[in-house]
DNA sequence: CACCAGGTAGATC
DNA sequence: GATCTACATGGT
């Protein structure tokens, strides 16, 4: 969830160019989607979702957010977001309905690791704690972070224990804005296995071949395949010739 | 009661 | 490198 605060007295143009950078409205969707729409599978898939654009999300939000989702399931990732939000967060209030914010590092930090346990987090929980504690503490810079190139980025984030290739891609893709990362997940493995490799294969050749099928927006590629088999099914994508 | 869920770390061959 | 397994928790 994206909250916006602004006041009339406060320019305009500070509020459109976040909107515009965090809804990519920078980038030329257009000419992207050209590029990949090389198959029919992502013609098909580029069709039926004209105009989809991945967010730039808030970094910290979407890097604890991916810690959290290794190796669990949806409905389990929101419940535990919200009950940090709701137990750490700030609170915001907007007219008579109250939420509350996601919490920020230092809030994770101070609530401790065993905090976090109860927060039915399992063994996530002193990943999410280090992390916390160590962007707080100003020994992990996330301003920086956002500075680095693709490979760069994606190395160091992996240097935390409970961020692996998948999570490391994800923030990359989700909220640095590296459109040539690619998040292997169980669905983007089935289905680059299913449509193009024909066969089962392992995650190092999945990278490949969609790295030199796909080219440097493989991410946006991704993004209109995996959104196609997610909300359509992957087997009617497997039945389109044409 | 097995098996799974938007993986990862650590050990081993 | 490629492969195997434990890992917390909650749902089917």
């Amino acid at each position: 969830m994206l909250i916006v605060e602004s006041s009339a007295d406060e320019e305009p143009d500070r509020l459109e160019a976040f909107l515009r950078h965090y809804l990519d409205l920078n980038r030329d969707l257009p000419a992207i989607l050209d590029a990949v729409d090389i198959d029919p599978f992502m013609h098909h898939s580029i069709e039926t979702f004209w105009g989809m654009r991945i967010l730039n999300q808030e970094v910290w939000e979407c890097l604890a957010s991916f810690i959290l989702s290794q190796n669990n399931n949806v409905p389990r990732i929101k419940g535990i977001i919200r009950t940090l939000a709701t137990r750490f967060g700030e609170e915001i209030t907007l007219e008579d309905s109250v939420d509350y914010a996601f919490p920020t590092p230092q809030a994770l930090a101070d609530a401790g690791v065993e905090t976090l346990y109860d927060c039915r987090l399992g063994y996530r929980a002193p990943y999410l704690w280090t992390v916390s504690s160590e962007i707080a503490a100003g020994v992990f810079d996330l301003e920086a972070l956002k500075r680095l190139p693709y490979p760069e980025a994606k190395r160091e984030l992996m240097r935390f224990k409970g961020i692996g290739e998948k999570v490391a891609d994800c923030i990359c893709l989700f909220s640095l804005g590296h459109v040539q990362a690619l998040p292997i997940d169980v669905w983007v493995k089935r289905i680059i296995e299913q449509l193009y490799l024909k066969r089962q294969g392992s995650i190092r050749e999945i990278r490949q071949f969609a790295e030199d099928y796909f080219g440097e927006y493989l991410g946006y590629a991704q993004q209109y395949l995996f959104h196609y088999a997610r909300t359509v099914g992957l087997e009617d994508l497997l039945t389109t010739e044409s």
